[in-house]
DNA sequence: ACCCTCGCAACATATGAAGTTACATGAAGC
DNA sequence: GCTTCATGTAACTTCATATGTTGCGAGGGT
């Protein structure tokens, strides 16, 4: 199964334009993350309509955060993605009038349930400030560049 | 994302075989999940030479289940699959160089492997023995056949 | 006027689950 | 022995969808 990458996605851009003051264009973002320009509008258009990033056109134009990256979770993020699916795995039939079936939906969704509730509310508990502050720890720790460019200059 | 739905099938088609003496054949299998018999043997093979299932050819043939159901948890049904990917969303990239991408990585992956664990405690709490008691309650509850064909039938 | 940059639709590609076909192997019945 | 029934498995096709690409329009700076 292809899985989708677009939260890591996503995340790693929003952390990249929180290091920058000026706003940062698809198309460096794109560069640094080996994408497209056009892939990364796709996935940063929830996060504008949800409020957390503003997109200007024109010279000197891009994407800049529009919020405290405090105020910002990362299930805030996952929702702004339109809640994509979490589990690989899924029921053979939804609604299905085989008794067996509904007794193992039930078992499986019951099971499903309970994880994603652990792993939203885990991703309620991280703000992008967190992040970026575990991401300054490990510059310290490694001194390196964090400038966006370089570091992912292949 | 497409969902792998191969769990859901298996239990389904173990529970089904608990209800009859004789072997099941895959085609009536096949029949009965409106799929196809060599995907069955194909989901099957784990369960086979994980020694849950047991396979004869020629006639009189087809597939009986080899242990108590209540020492077989889902768990032990999701191993015999290959523990195939429970999570729809991964990271963008492994091992980056990127300390944002190191950063973001690692929080993601704590809470997935946090979501993990738990669901797969869930699973290994559940054996089929219990679902097929909830099934049993089920019928009794409705009073409908458990007939596999019949049942399926349409 | 001329660049930039986003917005968006439409199309192309890649990956993997599910489905299909084909043939070999082995067991039961005749 | 031979036919029939069943699994075992490889190779192929189909289908869904995340990702990538192209093209063009709109809006904003110079």
């Amino acid at each position: 199964m292809k899985r989708d990458s677009r939260l890591s996605g996503v995340l790693h851009v929003l952390l990249h334009m929180a290091e920058t003051q000026s706003p940062v264009t698809s198309e460096a973002m794109a560069r640094a993350m080996q994408s497209n320009p056009v892939v990364i509008r796709r996935i940063m258009a929830g996060l504008r309509d949800a409020g957390f990033v503003r997109s200007e056109k024109g010279h000197g134009g891009g994407w800049t955060i529009a919020r405290d990256l405090a105020a910002i979770t990362l299930r805030d993020v996952y929702a702004a993605l339109g809640s994509p699916a979490l589990f690989a795995m899924g029921n053979r039939t939804d609604a299905p009038g085989c008794l067996v079936e509904q007794a193992v939906n039930a078992a499986l969704n019951g099971a499903y349930a309970d994880a994603e509730a652990l792993l939203l509310e885990r991703f309620g508990s991280v703000t992008l400030a967190g992040l970026s502050a575990d991401f300054h720890a490990r510059i310290i720790a490694s001194g390196k560049s964090i400038d966006l460019e370089t570091v992912h200059a292949a």
